[in-house]
DNA sequence: GGATCCATGTAGCGACGCTACATCGTGACG
DNA sequence: CGTCACGATGTAGCGTCGCTACATGGATCC
């Protein structure tokens, strides 16, 4: 029963297919088929099952997938226990970020991390849907995500989720428009405007739904756009309104934010991680200064 | 950081040195050395530390090796995560037993084994020092032992302790004895007597030493035979007299058992395993047996 | 101080797991 | 309904890793 076995069948499941597995794990699919084939040989029951011209876990793959990560985590631990007795930790971090949490978190946390020896970070942005940010942790080791103020959450299969911060949505309005000048907004003030979305699928897609329904008339969406800055361009050039994330686009000249009253609207920025990684001494470090980061940006 | 790295590193731990960790693995004792060596290498610091012309783990080969417990336990556990989907346990378990304790349970465990398809039970008699009944988990499943009644147990290092029964000790003597008639004995009666003991260091040979301090003299020991069977036959050619258990040799023909009343004399029997051998369901099934036959004894 | 025991290096060999390639089955599309 | 594309799985070949056997270096016991 090998370790890497097991963690192989991990990324069957969680990344849906042998294929999939075999990127994360940077080896060929026949190498992730044959290390099955030899988990079930020796286990005896069909771990995986065909569906389609992909694969599955069955109830007992996915058994012994949730054993794996206890595995996982037990080797780490025992790495954790040596690193007690070697100084201070040390190693590489690789962090993700969706774009807009990248730009608001990645500086400061690279800031913060520079000035301890030792630890080296791999940044980078991934933005992706909602249900795909937990996949991410397969190849990272702090993944930022965020989701709607009200969301259910992430489908906590293993995954360790640390809040950071909630990050009110403001409304974007060009800098000449009616509503600029206004200290807040209520949602009936909302009527008639022409809106900005992001994706459907998409993180915070449903908030502004959300608002739509409190204003008593479905809001007009014109554009669907994700990367937030295009949204601001767009907004500054009178294409319409949006919402977007107070902290992250709050000292920016194009367009001007307004606070919204009488309804609650929010993205909650998450870390997630492997219950695994999250046992390794230098990523609970890294952990620790973007949990202080975060809080400071929260106060604010 | 390979599980079958930590294992050894354990051995070497718990058998207190090279060669006898790779007596226990079946390997060469050069194949401990490098795997040590490659754990070492791994981690960055010293795990051992040769004492005299032997080894000693460091204390962070102490930490690591108890980490190991952890890690054999959760590849246990994953193994019988899928146990639980093909259908009843089944494969080898290795029993040991001390000599008497062998006699007493591993005969009805045996029958009340081969009525369950599927597993296999592989008996030994290990009489050891007290202190050495740990050691031999390495190389068991289960390890029955004994220990005075009033003993501090075990050095419980990861190991698991199970509690069987307690066994009375009871004064045995020839069956043309004075004393042979009596319902029961007092500590008073037992002075002026010609006692066989077991060797120092063996369990319950404390015992004795208790009952005379009770009796006001120091017993007067003129043998000390480690096998209750000679202690038997001396006891009943007239050689002397001394405390058996009562389960164990009640129904002898040979020599009288007299309860002893006033003092409080008995060993207690345990079954002792590695936590990780515990997470089998094959050995949890066998376990159950022997505590369901324990307590039939028990009550008797 | 010689004999012995224990741990540790070194050479060689076997086994295991990977890659590359071929094959088979399944779903998508014209 | 045939063709194509994709995904999983076998097979051959090769590199690597870990073991055994043997030799070496200390430390202890008599």
């Amino acid at each position: 029963m090998d370790p890497r076995g097991l963690e192989t069948l991990r990324a069957v499941g969680t990344q849906g297919g042998v294929t999939a597995a075999a990127a994360v794990l940077h080896v060929t699919p026949s190498a992730v088929s044959q290390q099955v084939a030899l988990l079930q040989r020796e286990v005896g029951v069909p771990l995986t099952e065909r569906v389609g011209r992909g694969v599955r876990l069955t109830s007992a793959g996915e058994a012994l997938a949730a054993a794996a990560v206890d595995v996982a985590v037990a080797l780490e631990r025992a790495r954790a226990a040596c690193d007690e007795f070697v100084a201070r930790p040390q190693g590489v971090v690789r962090v993700s970020a969706f774009q807009s949490g990248a730009q608001l978190l990645l500086p400061a946390l690279l800031t913060r991390v520079a000035s301890i020896d030792g630890i080296t970070l791999e940044c980078t942005d991934e933005d992706v849907a909602q249900d795909d940010f937990v996949a991410l942790t397969d190849r990272m080791d702090v993944v930022v995500a965020h989701r709607p103020d009200d969301g259910a959450g992430w489908a906590a299969q293993g995954v360790l989720v640390v809040p950071l911060l909630r990050e009110p949505l403001d409304l974007a309005v060009p800098l000449d428009h009616p509503l600029a000048d206004r200290a807040e907004v209520r949602p009936e003030d909302l009527r008639g405007l022409s809106w900005i979305a992001v994706r459907e699928g998409f993180p915070v897609a449903g908030v502004l739904g959300a608002v739509g329904a409190q204003s008593g008339a479905a809001p007009r969406i014109l554009h669907r756009v994700n990367d937030f800055h295009v949204v601001e361009a767009l907004v500054a050039a009178g294409h319409g309104v949006s919402l977007l994330p107070r902290y992250t686009f709050g000292g920016g000249a194009h367009v001007r934010l307004v606070p919204l009253a009488g309804v609650r609207a929010g993205r909650r920025i998450d870390a997630l991680l492997r219950r695994d990684r999250a046992e390794r001494l230098v990523v609970r470090r890294v952990l620790d200064e973007l949990r202080a980061l975060a809080a400071e940006i929260d106060v604010a």
